[in-house]
DNA sequence: TCTGGGGTCCTAGGACCC
DNA sequence: TCTGGGGTCCTAGGACCC
């Protein structure tokens, strides 16, 4: 066997699940779902996770929990923690880190992993060890030519395994899937190809790229046929990535109707998201504000600043002036505010820098 | 199944300018 | 004042992912 370059992806089993049942052995075995604060009854929130046992119910994420309460009567519900879930994972990447490897964090469950050796299954097998041995969790680790098949390789190796999908057997494995087996095609976009008549990866990836372009823009539709082909990037960037912006929403249990309460959440969530920003260390170049009205209606707003600032004070009166431009005649049941952070290295120099 | 919260990127269309 | 063409900036919305 030959040394050359592999991208893995470590994909952590069940990872909220894994993580509550260290911490509740008692409940292994036993239907549990995760979500919310724990309670079923509530409206308006949805199980984060649920165990292979909730999971025989028809319980899965995303689900309200009124809804997993009647199908799994029994199960346990438990809170969201995310905390202890950013606690655990950072366990699990400092254990990827002692390998000789390049590691890029790629959310709270999974990394890609890029690794120069001559035997992947044998670097897989170690990492999958040791990350078991250290922390009590199970992951399953896919070995590609790039992100996009390792990705998927993982997926396949699940739970606790080790797959290898490369180009050599791309074609076998994928090409009688429908397109949303890829990753980065999701329901609507398989709708829409199928509309054109291409149902499968092989009948994307033979699909003339300038048609593709016409149908899904001049990005995106020579995109999905490379994807089909099993391209996709291949680069590990190891640099802590640099948030593009940051935002807070709040779904109500109960609709909002009054005007003066509707500002004053949306007030709220402005303060909370530039002080986030300004603990980051970060400029606000624009602000938006979501308004979703029952029965699910959303809608946004936006405004560029006329130059990028850390002040909360400018964060809300700005959000709350965003929010004058809605129509709020019917009742609302979620308020968000999201910004847009300046990129560091094209921070403008705002008033006071120059006074 | 009356549908969370936090992100990223792309596209289309309008305004404005030359 | 029967009306081009291009470039850029901004906004709103969509799609996808974890």
């Amino acid at each position: 066997m030959s040394t050359r370059d592999w991208i893995l992806h470590v994909d952590l089993d069940q990872f909220i699940a894994a993580v509550e049942l260290l911490r509740h052995p008692e409940l292994r075995g036993r239907p549990v779902v995760v979500g919310g604060s724990g309670d079923p009854t509530q409206p308006r929130t949805v199980a984060a996770t649920a165990t292979y046992e909730a999971r025989e119910h028809g319980v899965h994420s995303g689900m309200p929990l009124r809804t997993a309460l009647k199908r799994c009567p029994d199960a346990i519900f438990l809170p969201s923690d995310p905390p202890a879930y950013e606690a655990a994972s950072e366990r699990v990447m400092a254990v990827l880190r002692e390998f000789p490897v390049r590691v890029e964090i790629w959310g709270w469950d999974e990394a890609f992993i890029g690794a120069t050796t001559d035997d992947p299954e044998a670097l897989a097998a170690d990492i999958r060890h040791a990350v078991q041995a250290r922390t009590q969790l199970s992951c399953s680790i896919g070995i590609g030519d790039n992100k996009h098949q390792a990705k998927l390789a993982s997926a396949f190796a699940k739970p606790a395994g080790i797959h290898r999908l490369t180009g050599d057997n791309w074609a076998e494995t994928m090409n009688h899937r429908p397109t949303d087996a890829l990753w980065g095609i999701g329901v609507k976009t398989a709708r829409k190809l199928a509309a054109l008549g291409l149902h499968t990866v092989a009948e994307l990836a033979a699909a003339d790229p300038a048609h593709l372009a016409r149908h899904f823009g001049p990005t995106n539709g020579p995109w999905y046929r490379y994807l089909a082909l099993g391209k996709g990037e291949a680069e590990v960037v190891t640099t802590p990535w640099i948030a593009r912006g940051h935002s807070h929403e709040t779904t109500f249990q109960h609709d909002l109707t009054d005007r003066t309460a509707i500002a004053h959440h949306v007030a709220a969530l402005a303060t909370r998201v530039a002080h986030d920003a300004a603990e980051a260390g970060r400029h606000i170049a624009r602000v938006s504000v979501k308004v979703r009205f029952t029965p699910f209606l959303t809608r946004t707003r936006q405004s560029k600043l006329p130059a990028p600032t850390t002040d909360p004070a400018t964060i809300e009166r700005t959000a709350l002036t965003i929010l004058d431009r809605f129509d709020l005649n019917r009742p609302v049941r979620l308020l968000g505010v999201a910004v847009d952070y300046t990129l560091p290295d094209d921070d403008q120099p705002t008033l006071d820098t120059l006074e």
